[in-house]
DNA sequence: GTGAAAGCGCTAACAT
DNA sequence: ATGTTAGCGCTTTCAC
């Protein structure tokens, strides 16, 4: 078996609540004793038992993050702030993939909820009766997703959707279509909102790379010059559809994107997007959530988005 | 405070040892009390507390994952598998990304050790040594590489690379060069011996995109017309370059990729590459963990590939 | 500042 | 087939 507690109170000539006390309450025992102790952890290459540890406690030290699908690299991104943030501190991190299934969501939550100390959740589809009593469950800090009383990190995209019109607009544009994203996404809303009707809304579409495609299809019988796409996998999409048909870009439509995904800088031409600062919002996320260990209430906190100016936008080319 | 086995065994009137068994060992109780037990967890919706039941136990019911790098698609699908077999089981699966550093990696898994009953290790880069080390601490799968004594779960890229060869002569090209990834990398041997000496190798090449960027620029300078990157994300990059520097592709120059990766699809020409189960591998691995926690010896397990044909490659040019 | 002792919720002998 | 009981390794009162 493992080295326990008691082997170091042993050899350290400690009890084994002097021990504990050195571990996790330097404050409370004598100096010397405590680097007596120390000493004998690194000797004997100790390692507190977590599962004798949170039984007691009543926390597990580790904490969960569920996201609707991994292949969107959108979410890998947001996983590995997560991790970052939470090992700083010495927490581990569960992951689940929905699959982009509400019940399967709901469930996957509800599972962790047991063995976890909160949970990150980028939940775009289910609602928000779901979320709440998810909340109730275990906290919980939502992604680009607002419930009451439940903590949120936010990506600015109305914002976004703002800096991408002004980038158009400069560049002589004036009608555009913006090709919306799930209905119901909080993400897409925000976006509708910075566009102050200033675009053409088409959709919903799937927020994918078929979903691009087909909203390419529609968007060409416009007489749009510029084509806004809710996120970067829809533009890929759009992008392949207009190769397909010898459209150039940026020469006769120009194509924007929302993420600033790896791939976004990789095809060509390389995509003009709205950046998410996805890792950072991972880490926020997790400082959210220790926040909410520490009983704070529920809070919001919103981070900058900025558009990246690539080659799949040009000047309109009518305007002079 | 939550419901705990002795709730449930006073309603159900019965003893805890009764509650214990009807849930762990179902064999061992009558069945019509079994019933009632179960009856009752329900309807208090009891959940047997993991920190609790793993002291006892040892096990943890848990498991871990670490992978070099989450922004290279092909680990969110194994990430996938993992979870997706694991979650069957009803175990959790932890996850972390080494970001490509040996050290960081080795101190992951030993972090992980404590808290899990096995982790899946995606290490290109380790040393034998240390993964050995590792393998003491901890049941191990290694994916994509062999070490004495582990379990792996192995895509055959020697085939994989055949098959490229194969179409590529079918096509009527005789050049071709192979741009290689890290020299230490088990995957990159595999398909150099797949290679069986028939086409020039360049390299090594950072398995990224900028370092298809890099191969490409040298590719140029031999007189191949078929290029073979080691991955898909340099394949990506080899695509940019040409592009850039208007190549066409595959008129003058055929491109092949490795893993098919979700943008091979997507991008512009799209991609012939050899598709590599990432999502079974990470099934597979999860499978292996479980017989090595019953004990059973280490295990090899291959997985086969095949060749996606899509639009970058295409007869060659001088050829009949 | 330190030690003794009581459990946290559960499983696994050991009885019956 | 079921009940009793002794801990798993740790933290945390409560004494001193």
């Amino acid at each position: 078996m493992a080295v326990t507690i008691r082997d170091v109170a042993r050899q350290a000539q400690v009890s084994v609540s002097t021990v504990s006390r050195a571990l996790s309450a330097p404050g409370l025992v004598k100096e010397t004793t405590r680097q007596r102790v120390l000493d004998v952890v690194r000797g004997l290459g100790y390692q507190p038992n977590r599962a004798a540890r949170s039984l007691i406690t009543g926390r597990t030290g580790n904490l969960g993050i569920v996201v609707p699908d991994l292949e969107n690299p959108f979410y890998p991104a947001v996983l590995r702030g997560v991790q970052t943030r939470a090992g700083e501190a010495g927490t581990s991190v569960f992951f689940c993939d929905s699959r982009e299934d509400p019940e399967t969501e709901a469930e996957l939550v509800r599972t962790m909820a047991a063995q976890v100390d909160g949970v990150v959740l980028c939940s775009p589809l289910s609602s928000d009766e779901t979320i709440t009593e998810l909340a109730n469950l275990t906290p919980l800090v939502l992604i680009n997703r607002t419930v009451p009383d439940v903590s949120s990190v936010l990506m600015d995209s109305g914002s976004g959707m703002d800096q991408v019109i002004t980038h158009l607009e400069s560049l002589g544009h004036t009608e555009y279509v913006y090709l919306g994203g799930p209905t119901m996404s909080w993400s897409h809303n925000r976006r509708l909102q910075g566009l102050r009707n200033r675009a053409r809304v088409l959709g919903p579409f799937e927020p994918n790379f078929a979903g691009g495609r087909t909203a390419a299809e529609q968007a060409l019988k416009t007489n749009a010059t510029a084509f806004i796409a809710y996120n970067d996998l829809m533009a890929l999409g759009v992008l392949s559809h207009l190769a397909e048909h010898d459209i150039k870009v940026p020469q006769q439509i120009s194509v924007t994107g929302f993420d600033d995904i790896l791939y976004a800088a990789m095809c060509s031409p390389a995509l003009t997007t709205v950046a998410m600062p996805t890792e950072e919002a991972g880490k926020v996320a997790v400082d959210l959530l220790a926040e909410r260990l520490d009983d704070a209430p529920a809070e919001r906190r919103e981070l900058p988005t900025n558009l990246v100016i690539r080659a799949s936008t040009r000047k309109h080319p009518t305007s002079t």
